[in-house]
DNA sequence: ATGAAAGCGCTAACAT
DNA sequence: ATGTTAGCGCTTTCAT
């Protein structure tokens, strides 16, 4: 690399306009009175010396500082970068800009990494789930910004949430589940500990399920990344095990469409002899031999209102209590039969 | 939310020690020697506390700030978030943190979120493509840190390109259509502008095949996201316009598939027939009921070295000159026949 | 409409 | 091993 030029200051355009200091901040903040012959002189002179301002030192100053910090368990998952699509939307209108972070489902690492944007002073925190360690939760509490749990309303926010109840999303495919007339429900689900929104909404099937005469009859965990062939290799193990299955609930639509390859392939007639479900609502996924039935999780929509209370232009109603419980919409597909 | 409590500084954690502030840093800092009783006793008062130090302040003082702009296109595409991942993985061994931003295929919205990030006087850059704003150049150039262009390298890197050469894939890819005797070639495109990559890829397929028996007699492109619907109703379009097409090349493993999933249920001999090639290798397509010919774009791996690159443990050998040019596989999968 | 002075919270450099 | 001093580059506040 080249040696490191010192970097320029206000100083240098201040003095390259003839103008003080002061006058050059106020141009480039579009603050305060400037005559328009003395900004157009301090425009000209920024840009003839390539200046870039130091918000380091803009921030130290002015005690404010334009950035939200996002943390989510992963980036690989579509499901967070399509929440954060959602809140750039929203803040792309803003002066906020998000910096993110990912935690790979450890919360210690999510206690490091909100540490480290705390100690950023950050306007806002956008954070995934509401499982957080007792450190974290006080470090949110005390920042003193707003803190958007996002994702989950399941649980006890530090400040607001947003996001689906996934215990109701999982009781609700329960009663679709009854109502279709299925009667003996495999689950696939993942073993990773840190994934509580799967974990409850399989808690919610149970709860669902119980007092009906549906039952679950068994259930596999598979490890390590999503895709259509843990799906295949799932289910080809669960059917061999359990013959007898007419339904199998999947925690996420990218093993419920390998399953669904894997059954139209051996000639299962889906949704009549098997039902299938998954979760989500990948549009990824329109184009399928067949839909799969889904539940949507609202993601995107919920980066949108994650963006719009750390922006500070949410209107909490009364009954709202800093919590937003969206409405995930049930997509039949065509991987259950009708009612019955 | 509660009023705001003026931050805690290190004058609070000195005082509730009873040591000077820069013993105080010393302990936060892990720096220079401090005896253990001190080191406890400040631990101890900071812990009480609360204290979360402030990095803005510590920045501006040291001049050093531990974060790495990163600048893709998009969060929506897989191959962006992958290629963090990879970044990400190496930069975790690193004080280093990355801060994301995306830019929509962009180069208006590049360049000002490049400014934004340059203000705050970052320790590198990673940014995708070679593609930018004469204005991004002159920043990126000026900025006096390390800047890794990623997953191209066709063209002239500012500082450090890592990646590979998309025209190289393309041309390639002519090789294997040429090899394997089809002869009439449809293409599958975006009509994104800003994907200067996918028109490389296309740019060196036509290179490829000139001066051979094969034609490029079909081309379409579509707009909006990448998915299997898209894929089929692109597929289905020109097969009805153009019936006379042995092979299709798409730009884009999830239109691939889409293609794919279309010709399977039409009853069409895909390989021999029709040859069908996409492009990324996504492991998540893996468990498709035929696996899709496709060459692997190494996004990852770049990753990787674009992060060795800015936390300066990469190893530059001579003949490089700040250019990591990746070798893609071909992965032939089941969707081509065998070389006649 | 413009300028001068003070200081944001921390760390580098130099004492002791 | 610990403390003192100066200042990072900007913005706030108050003057003119």
């Amino acid at each position: 690399m080249a040696p490191r030029r010192s970097q320029l200051t206000l100083r240098d355009v201040s003095e390259a306009a003839g103008v003080s200091e002061m006058t050059v901040s106020r141009v480039l903040r579009d603050r305060g009175d400037v005559s328009d012959a003395t900004r157009e002189k301090v425009q000209a002179a920024a840009r003839a010396l390539g200046y870039v301002p130091n918000k380091i030192a803009g921030a130290l100053a002015s005690q404010r500082v334009n950035l939200v910090g996002v943390i989510v368990p992963s980036l690989s998952n579509l499901v967070f970068p399509e929440m954060l699509a959602g809140l750039e939307e929203v803040l792309d209108g803003t002066p906020l800009q998000p910096v993110v972070g990912s935690t790979e489902y450890d919360l210690d690492k999510e206690e490091r990494t909100l540490f480290e944007m705390l100690s950023w002073r950050p306007s806002g925190i956008v954070i995934a789930g509401l499982e957080h360690t007792e450190a974290s939760r006080a470090m949110m509490a005390g920042s003193g910004v707003p803190v958007v749990e996002v994702m989950d309303v399941d649980g006890v926010p530090v400040d607001a949430a947003v996001g689906i109840s996934h215990r109701r999303a999982g009781y609700e495919m329960a009663g679709e589940i009854v109502a279709r007339g299925y009667k003996r429900v495999g689950i696939v689900g993942t073993k990773v500990d840190g994934d509580h929104r799967a974990r409850k909404r399989i808690e919610g099937l149970e709860e669902g399920l119980r007092g009906t005469n549906v039952v679950i009859v068994d259930r596999a965990d598979y490890a390590g990344w999503s895709g259509f062939a843990k799906g295949r290799e799932m289910t080809a193990a669960m059917l061999e095990r359990t013959p007898d299955l007419d339904f199998l609930y999947y925690t996420n639509d990218l093993t419920g469409a390998g399953g669904l390859l894997y059954c139209l392939e051996k000639g299962i007639e889906v949704g009549r002899d098997l039902g299938l479900a998954g979760f989500n609502g990948f549009s990824l996924l329109d184009g399928l031999p067949r839909k799969l039935a889904t539940v949507d999780s609202c993601r995107r929509e919920a980066g949108r209102i994650a963006g719009r209370i750390v922006a500070g232009t949410w209107t909490w109603t009364d009954e709202e209590d800093r919590r937003v419980e969206l409405t995930p919409a049930f997509l039949p597909g065509h991987t259950m039969r009708s009612s019955v």
